[in-house]
DNA sequence: CGTATTAATTGCGCTTCCGAAACGAAGGAG
DNA sequence: CTCCTTCGTTTCGGAAGCGCAATTAATACG
């Protein structure tokens, strides 16, 4: 048992470096002035951008455990952002679909780098 | 040098990885409704039981590179929170010195816990 | 058809945040 | 003692978020 996990071989994750590595990449994020979006926002970015499609405004509200108002605005914000783009299904009307775009993509993966970056330098 | 560390066992941390770790937290806090922090304010928070104190307005403010309102305004939230306590410094009265509480302490190590929960996870 | 249901949005009141500038208290230099 | 600097807070105007409830549009059903 003492060889599987971090506990034993090396402290992969201790607390300790977890709270270091969200130390440094908010603040790299706070130091770049990129940080304007809601932890609530990012996750639904998140979402969009790693969950399968098709998204919906009902569908992320229920996966997310929040009111509809709060993806709708969120929407709203990062539309104008142009992290996402919203289109109303074709087949039913009522739905809209959120769309991922290619300048959320690099916002995306600019996050994930810096992540990474950080998770290497406390290695 | 393939044995030591998870680093060999699995690829530390791609950045699709990374990304999915962020989502997960971001969704455990706020389906748990303890989201209530900004990003500053996060780090605001980090940086005071990370860093070696004593910490000060200025200090912060520098360090962080933001406006000394925005660390004064965080405390003020914070501190209604129970997660910090003001000081006056008995040798220089401008100064004020941020001090860390039981609850604040708690509050992070939940953080961390989480962290390394999913880090775990997606291992 | 006409009514009920569903999806997304919007309005309202409230709270919080921000940046820039002004302010009061405390310390230091001459 | 008097000026000048430093530190933290506060004020102001404006923007954005939230929860809850009402609203609009589209579909389903009897």
């Amino acid at each position: 048992m003492a060889l599987r996990g971090y506990a034993s071989v090396k402290p992969g994750f201790t607390p300790a470096r977890a709270l270091r590595l969200w130390h440094d990449v908010a603040l790299t994020r706070v130091r770049g002035g990129i940080g304007d979006l809601t932890e609530r926002q990012m996750l639904i970015l998140l979402t969009i951008y790693l969950e399968t499609p098709p998204h919906t405004v009902r569908g992320l509200a229920a996966k997310l455990d929040v009111t509809k108002p709060v993806i709708t605005r969120a929407l709203d914000t990062m539309g104008a952002m142009g992290l996402v783009t919203r289109k109303r299904d074709p087949a039913d009307k009522r739905n809209v679909v959120i769309q991922r775009t290619v300048d959320g993509a690099l916002y995306v993966e600019a996050l994930a780098d810096t992540i990474v970056k950080h998770a290497d330098d406390n290695r």
